[in-house]
DNA sequence: GAGCTCTACTCTGGATCCAATAACATATTA
DNA sequence: TAATATGTTATTGGATCCAGAGTAGAGCTC
């Protein structure tokens, strides 16, 4: 099992950095979702990888009754969270270090796929202009040369922005469907956040570069390249490995 | 609803030709499973696209109770055959050849990193000769010249064999999942069907495409050559576009 | 005749109950 | 002492029941 902090493969939901900096976890207060819940147990390693899991006593523990349990157990056995423990309940699935860059691959090879589609089927005018916002919000919360704490949330938010407005213009979902089931892995859990004091410095030196790929995507995204789109977006998605918080792993080199 | 036979995709479950040819419909006799059950009446079209399906009457239809309806509901809601008709229940989902061209993508993306990642970590000897085994196999299936319905079977269980043993091979299963999960969709539904007297024929060119792709993907492989190899397997991934049945889609050009 | 309201029905979500099964532990016999 | 048989327990799977919510339709009013 790996045990490190990975916040970038989640842009959808920023636990890692943001949560660190507003000390508050972003425990969902409303029990609606179990499977929502069990997903955060798993994040911060309430269960263990490896751990097995019984309906019962996953019910009791979160109050409910074993059909929500059990309709959850399916669904996130399906997004590879859990494995089936033969007839003995479920497993929390453990990850290895192949298994994230894998993950990463496929992310860069889906978000590739995308950028390559959009290119080729060129872009309107008014997604144009919605990516080239993007760009320069980005751009305006990175200006002053470092970072507070708010401003992780908003680029994030925005970088969410950029990705899921190019996912979604398309024409399919198919695509983006794939991609947020593979994005539902859990390669973080909140005890083996290690930030120092550099955290922001670098994280800065991350955003910034992610802003540079993002500007150079849509550079290419208007021009039609669609290799070039999808070369850059695969590349994209190796940020995180270059830039971030994982240290064990190397990106594989590739131009 | 694009309404055509497309049997490529799903080399996992081959029940286009095959189920035409043997005159005989692949219903499940033991309806132990319910979501393979609704998987099929869904290709089937005997629940069409846009069919609104409601836990009772689908459990009356099954003769089984709500309860097993609605795990298969949320499974297969999450692998796309279905979505939520807000609180009335869920609808068949529509797939238009945009999804279907995007579904292709998404294959040849997914097998394309698993070959290059398989050609940079190098081929095992026991892996290169199970790889050959399944092109010998195959070949001398295609060596005669024609097809009979039998052969058909055969190669598409070859077939599937060499995939499965390249994406099995790689160290980690999210490719395999990811793919696995793209996989249901439903591209297929028997009354689309349509096989003239030359549909042999057209299959064997299409099938001798394939072997000899195999035959380079694997030489790829061995040479270690990863780029080479992804681009082959991207490119093998549009061959039922380029030789199959589908006739009303142009497949990407892309070299 | 049109629009609003109320009621009944349909459907989902959760809880509980019952059956079947696999694993584990214990006892008995060769 | 070891192997087999048997009973117990843990756990899943399916069925049924109950509550809540949303929708459609009928009826009433203006």
């Amino acid at each position: 099992m790996v045990n490190i902090c990975f916040g970038w493969i989640h842009w959808r939901q920023q636990y890692s950095l943001k949560a660190f900096l507003t000390r508050g976890r972003a425990v969902s207060k409303n029990n609606t979702s179990v499977v929502a819940s069990l997903r955060q147990w798993i994040r911060e390693g309430r269960y263990p990888a490896g751990e097995r899991l019984a309906e019962l006593h996953v019910a009791e523990h979160l109050g409910v009754s074993r059909t929500p349990v059990r309709l959850a157990f399916r669904t996130l056995e399906q997004e590879g969270l859990l494995e089936r423990a033969g007839q003995r309940g479920y497993r929390v699935r453990a990850f290895t270090e192949t298994d994230i860059l894998c993950a990463l691959e496929v992310r860069g090879a889906l978000e590739g796929v995308a950028a390559r589609r959009l290119a080729e089927q060129g872009l309107s005018t008014a997604l144009e202009a919605q990516l080239i916002d993007c760009l320069d919000r980005g751009h305006a919360v990175l200006e002053k040369g470092f970072l507070e704490a708010d401003d992780v949330t908003v680029w994030s938010e925005l970088n969410e922005c950029f990705h899921t407005t190019i996912i979604g213009s398309i024409g399919s979902s198919v695509i983006g469907d794939a991609l947020a089931r593979n994005d539902h892995l859990p390669f973080a859990s909140a005890d083996s956040i290690i930030l120092d004091t550099q955290a922001l410095d670098r994280e800065y030196r991350k955003l910034h570069v992610a802003q540079t790929q993002h500007q150079t995507i849509v550079q290419a995204l208007r021009q039609g390249e669609g290799a070039r789109a999808e070369m850059l977006m695969r590349e994209h998605a190796y940020i995180g490995l270059r830039y971030g918080e994982l240290l064990s792993l190397d990106p594989p080199d590739r131009r």
